[in-house]
DNA sequence: GAACTATACGGACCGACAGTCCGTTTGGCG
DNA sequence: CGCCAAACGGACTGTCGGTCCGTATAGTTC
């Protein structure tokens, strides 16, 4: 990859990055937009990332491998615990990623489903829903888990308070995992 | 409303569905193709559902009204058991509309949520977990159930065998729910 | 049944946007 | 230094959702 090529994804990946956090809906976005914030021709954009789906894609993956690295399965910790680690710390990158997971998850005709992040975290799930309660219908549960957080869920319960959110998946979680530990809040407030 | 509105209101909600169910995605069907369809000029289409989405709107919950005439709560049967029988028939609502609630959940823009077919089946579902383990976070709960068969979701996942999904939604709702009853499949898990 | 009016109709038109094309520039290698 | 594959940029295109306004008609009143 020639070095004006790799800075030019460089930045319009930072560009595109700030006019979704700037944003309150992903199509106030456009590619236009995108290419003029990163100083750069529009034919470049679609050059390195296809279309507008592999762009937002590579934004949300670029974004997502922060959360996968701090997110490694430890085999000691009770499963359930480590499954309601996952999804809160999903919730909290769908809020602080508002307008990126929505552009991704809602975009027409690229299903949310086709992307590596969701399958890494996937994996992860049906491994704890499989060590918890057997491998019985673990592939659907890890994604119904998944689906629990998803964006436009998040965003139609979004003046529900934290403590809210922690409820509900506790509830989950505790439901199909089996609520064994106590998923104490790492911040805090405890649930009881 | 004028009868000449009403009748045409009438042929463009048939020609839209039409349209969707023969299209394998969404967005093979523009307006124009529906007001050309129905025998109707485009300003028709606009003036009566406002825009795309309302028309989306419109044919689903027109369609959805037939399942909720067929579903309604039971106070004597065990809630598990409704719940399960609810989600399989949502389900396969979405499988015999894959187009259409597609559209609708991936309306860019629209929320899947505001629609009135998604209050009352919430409303219904809180209420059988909320008898099966109390309101604390039923609400939520609902919700999470109710995602577990989003629609593209269902089309992630669209070469499932029909007794994979069952065995799927059997474990989801009797994690939650518990499972007094045994709705037809063995779920092998908390028998007690 | 004629005159009248509110309502509805239709399709030309508009603006926006994703995606393409191609003449020009440039990084990097021999 | 000279070459050329790779990359660039931005004008251009096609499509589509949505609007506008002159025309037609349902329904009502006398």
């Amino acid at each position: 990859m020639r070095a004006d090529a790799q800075r030019n994804r460089e930045s319009v990946l930072a560009a595109a990055g700030r006019l979704f956090d700037a944003a309150t809906d992903p199509d106030q976005v456009s590619m236009d937009d995108i290419a003029t914030a990163a100083g750069v021709g529009k034919g470049t954009l679609f050059r390195r990332f296809g279309d507008r789906i592999g762009l937002i894609r590579a934004l949300y993956e670029q974004r997502a491998l922060r959360l996968q690295d701090a997110l490694a399965v430890s085999p000691t910790r009770p499963p359930a615990e480590q499954a309601v680690e996952l999804l809160r710390a999903m919730l909290r990158f769908k809020l602080d990623n508002r307008v990126l997971t929505l552009a991704l998850e809602s975009a027409g005709g690229g299903s949310p489903y086709r992307n590596e992040a969701y399958d890494h975290w996937h994996a992860l799930l049906a491994d704890l829903v499989a060590e918890a309660r057997g491998p019985q219908a673990a592939d659907y549960l890890a994604h119904a888990l998944l689906a629990g957080v998803r964006s436009d869920l998040v965003e139609h319960l979004r003046d529900w308070p934290e403590a809210r959110w922690h409820e509900g998946l506790n509830a989950l979680v505790g439901s199909v995992l089996g609520d064994a530990g106590q998923f104490g809040l790492p911040t805090g407030h405890r649930a009881d």
